[in-house]
RNA sequence: GCCCGAGUGGCGGAAUGGUAGACGCAGGGGAUUCAAAAUCCCCCGCAGCAAUGCGUGUGGGUUCGAAUCCCACCUCGGGCACCA
């Protein structure tokens, strides 16, 4: 039994030790009667009149739905046991953030993971499928800010109100496991990793640099920064300093690089991104001799990628927070205040890039290492990172086009090392700059053929620098050591003490939990955390002398990287259990947003590979996650309007539609900007409660996952959600009129078998590739058939028992209901899987087009065997064929079997 | 600015080298009904009486054949390391 003095999310969500799971909130009352009781709405009730039968079954999810909720609740279906004599299969949404109310981007990312998990419960395997709250960050601290109460309280109460939103959808998710990261029993244990990795080396401090708001005097997120302004005090923001401590991911770059090839089942587009992001560069690292440099700057070390163009080089760049600089600016008073000026802005790479490049000449030059009578100038560039390389570089203006802008502002040479092998080129009005693998002319060459690509140039360069002494080849990562460090309240504690004897100590295990103090307030900018005295001064853990905690609390990101493990044993006290990571992971199907391909996934991944050195996961969790799926956002039309100027947003549900345009209450007309981002500021955001309690949970889960392609942005529309309430109606009033009709026999019965297999097969398939969309038009033409069908009564149950079964991952409850109806055994949700016979998925013809010179003439049916001359002969005899030909002979007849002739003439 | 995607009828989309527009929405017509709701049936890319022609963001290319592959461009979306 836990004990939690906070009031954890897990108390409110039903997580009760017993077993047995409160029965759901639902926006309707919930019914007692089980799943084996008597139905008040079976339309085999014995009064049996036509009328009044359908009058009484029509469909009402609203009193379905908590029935059979209430009925697997009872029956427990959801838990997962690890048992292992079966094979087990863990799918896992992104969980959310507790922003208050659920989104109907959730509704359907939790929709995703429930066909999943339901469908891999219906083929045999034993289903892990949690929930779970990312519940620090900035938001709860906002709110505190704006409204004056408690994160914690805030957060709380957040979740539980999620937690009640959820549970209607009929999730088959196992609450039991549910926690929030703000959990002291998880972060306790996260505090525990992090010391684990501190020990092994993972962990170290340095300086980096920080959004710094100078009147709030606070650190701002990036978020915070608007134009280069802090969002509350408008000041203009300064790059600041500050020692941080950093997770040692640059140390596994190659790795985490080279392991995406294994990563088969993940989106080529998300290896790609964080290929590209991990950057493996291979470059030319050397030093440039400085003249009339103060002491100990007699060399600058540069990094660059183009060794090849080392001959068009026309200055030196360095960093405003390179050593050099830093020197310079101490007694210089133009240097100092260029400096200050290259520091305003935001520290992210975009406001970086965006703004306007400056640069100031130092007056000091460098000799080239080819030519020690050319000398270079130094400038101090503000677009030059001190993360990144060594914080200098070489500008070479006839290839990159900064470094062009940058040489016409400042009247610099512009000479190219190369030329394109055809065709003229103006260097003076633009840079050259062909890909790397592409052939050029070099015309200052320094090595290799005069013929090259860029890639043979720069290996011949590098080759050539090693061997005079010049510079050494290196390969370098793009990707920077992970900042974890937060200067805010509502995160993990950094479980570490600052003692002035000892320096940094890492709390005792057994003192885990460094908790939060409740008693903080918000009404002054900055972290709480520093002026919070009987918190923060404590006895140093080693020697007891008057010591500092350490106030910085950890990035959320770290929250998210190992919370997938933590559901597998989500109340040990230990951060995981051998058995249960042994038997549970890895993660077989990931879901989550596009907007998580690089930090979150990437953050993850070393994660595991650091949990695995102290312990934590085997081996094979290295890669946490077998497959990923990115799935689109849900987006919905703006309606606005202006007044005095400014644009007005109209809720939907304000604006009545007509003949494509929309009109407010008083006939005015609206603006219908459609498929946008759905944004509160925007009132464009749906409801799904609101959806549920009109419709039921069915509805908007079918719709959730119908028209549009899951990894594609799907637009909410109310006609939309009205006619897949409308099928599912359709469905349960055929299904009720099969339970109703007598045994009497009919006519194509294979016929609608073979539609059975067929489509048990196509279903099957859509939802093994996550092709929801197609799986439910193919539903809705198997609806369609059934409906049409003549064929006998049992034929006609068999089919319409698949239609349930093959339905019940995405509308759960009705299919429930359609299965009890028609007799079903036990629950649909814990039926087998229904399986095609191949036998019945070959047809015996095929109809082929035909078409001359690939245009389409005529359409022939043939058997499916037959041989090519043999079509060739019917489809040249067609009389729509001989028309296209007028007379000519035939050069050539295509027969693909199977698919289509085409003659060409 | 850099990296990664996506663009197909009035709308959401299907088809990943082989009949473009499956399935659904909206729209039109009809049946049922005293009437309506609900339900059922039929039509529905554009132009044209038709034959036929045109048509998958734009412009080129490869191929017997391109929405699909290649090149260039345009527009929209995601990410850019302190939003989560």
């Amino acid at each position: 039994m836990r004990v939690s003095a906070t009031g954890s999310p897990c108390d409110a969500a039903g997580a009760e030790t017993t077993g047995r799971h409160r029965a759901p909130r639902l926006p309707f009352p919930p019914q007692s009667t089980g799943p084996q009781a008597p139905s008040a709405v079976s339309p085999a009730s014995p009064q049996g009149p036509f009328v009044e039968g359908h009058a009484m079954s029509r469909y009402t999810p609203a009193e379905i739905e908590a029935r059979w909720q209430h009925a697997w609740t009872e029956a427990d279906l959801f838990r997962a046991e690890r048992d292992e004599s079966r094979s087990k299969y863990y799918v896992l949404e992104m969980f959310p953030y507790p922003s208050g109310r659920i989104h109907i981007g959730h509704v359907r990312n939790y929709t995703m993971g429930d066909v999943v998990a339901r469908y891999k419960r219906a083929t045999g395997f034993n289903v892990l499928h949690p929930m779970g709250f990312d519940a620090f960050g900035m938001p709860a601290e906002n709110a505190a800010m704006a409204s004056g109460g408690h994160p914690k309280t805030w957060t709380y109460d957040n979740i539980d109100t999620m937690v009640e939103q959820m549970k209607p959808l009929g999730l088959s998710i196992d609450w039991s496991r549910m926690f929030a990261t703000c959990d002291p029993e998880y972060y306790g244990q996260q505090q525990a990793l992090f010391l684990d990795f501190l020990e092994k080396g993972l962990v170290y401090r340095k300086n980096a640099v920080v959004n710094w708001d100078p009147v709030d005097m606070t650190v701002l997120a990036n978020e915070q920064v608007e134009d280069g302004r802090g969002w509350r005090s408008g000041a203009l923001v300064e790059r600041r300093e500050l020692t941080q401590w950093f997770f040692k991911i640059s140390d596994y770059s190659e790795e985490l690089l080279d392991a995406l090839d294994g990563l088969d089942d993940w989106p080529a587009k998300v290896k790609t991104m964080q290929a590209n992001w991990i950057g493996r560069s291979r470059g030319l690292q050397f030093a440039f001799s400085t003249v009339d440099a103060p002491d100990g700057f007699d060399r600058i070390e540069v990094y660059t990628t183009r060794p090849d163009t080392l001959l068009g080089a026309s200055f030196v760049g360095i960093s405003p927070d390179h050593p050099l600089a830093k020197q310079l600016e101490r007694d210089r008073e133009d240097v100092a205040a260029f400096c200050t000026e290259a520091r305003r802005g935001g520290t992210t790479e975009e406001a970086l890039e965006k703004a306007e490049k400056l640069g100031f000449d130092t007056g000091l030059t460098v000799r080239h290492p080819f030519d020690t009578s050319w000398e270079l100038p130094v400038y101090i560039a503000n677009f030059i990172l001190m993360d990144y390389g060594t914080g200098a570089i070489f500008g070479c203006p006839g290839h990159d086009q900064r470094d062009h802008d940058f040489c016409r502002k400042y009247g610099l040479p512009i000479v190219e090392t190369f030329v394109p092998l055809e065709g003229e080129i103006d260097i003076q009005a633009a840079p050259f700059v062909p890909a790397k693998s592409e052939k050029v002319r070099y015309t200052r060459l320094i090595a290799g053929e005069e013929v090259q690509t860029g890639d043979e140039a720069v290996e011949a360069a590098v080759d050539l620098c090693e061997q005079n002494g010049v510079g050494q080849g290196v390969t370098k990562f793009r990707l920077r050591d992970w900042g974890l460090s937060r200067q805010r309240y509502w995160g993990c504690p950094i479980p570490v003490v600052h003692c002035p004897d000892c320096g940094v100590v890492p709390e005792k295990k057994e003192n885990l939990p460094v908790r939060l103090p409740d008693d903080v307030s918000f009404d002054v900018p900055g972290n709480p955390l520093d002026r919070h005295p009987t918190w923060r001064d404590v006895p140093c853990p080693a020697c007891g002398t008057a010591a500092k905690r350490e106030t910085d609390t950890m990035d959320t990101f770290v929250d998210s990287s190992w919370y997938f493990a933590r559901f597998t044993a989500p109340r040990a006290t230990t951060p995981t259990v051998a058995e249960d990571v042994d038997y549970w992971m890895n993660v077989d199907q990931y879901i989550g947003g596009i907007e998580h391909a690089i930090l979150h996934l990437l953050y993850s991944r070393f994660f595991a590979r650091a949990m695995h050195i102290c312990g934590h996961l085997p081996e094979k969790s290295k890669e946490p996650f077998n497959a990923l799926f990115t799935q689109g956002m849900v987006t919905h039309a703006i309606y606005k309007t202006e007044k005095d100027g400014r644009p007005v947003y109209h809720y939907p549900e304000e604006v009545t539609l007509k003949d494509g345009k929309g009109f407010l209450v008083d006939g005015t007309e609206v603006e219908i900007v459609p498929s946008a981002k759905m944004s509160k500021s925007k009132n464009n955001v749906v409801d799904p409660v609101a959806i549920i309690s009109q419709y039921g949970a069915d509805t908007a889960r079918w719709f959730v996952l119908s028209d549009s392609p899951p990894e594609r942005d799907v637009e909410w529309t109310a006609s939309g959600a009205e006619a897949a309430n409308k099928h599912l109606g359709r469905v349960f009033r055929i299904a009720s009129e099969i339970a109703e009709s007598s045994d009497a026999p009919g006519e194509g019965d294979t016929d609608l078998l073979r539609e059975m297999h067929k489509t048990i097969d196509e279903v099957t398939k859509g939802v093994e590739s996550f092709g929801f969309n197609a799986a439910i038009a193919r539903l809705y033409a198997f609806t369609n058939t059934l409906q049409r069908t003549k064929a006998g009564a049992a034929a006609r149950r068999e089919a319409a028992l698949a239609l349930a079964q093959l339905m019940s991952p995405m509308t759960p409850h009705l299919s429930e209901e359609v299965w009890k109806l028609l007799g079903g055994e036990g629950f649909v949700t814990s039926a087998p899987w229904p399986q095609a016979d191949p036998a019945m998925l070959i047809d015996d013809t095929v109809t082929l087009p035909v078409q001359v010179n690939g245009k389409r003439r005529a359409e022939i049916e043939v058997p499916k065997d037959m041989p090519k001359d043999e079509i060739e002969k019917i489809a040249l005899s067609q009389h729509t064929v001989q028309r296209a030909l007028d007379g000519a002979t035939p050069k050539k007849v295509i027969v693909v079997p199977g698919r289509i002739v085409n003659v060409v003439v």
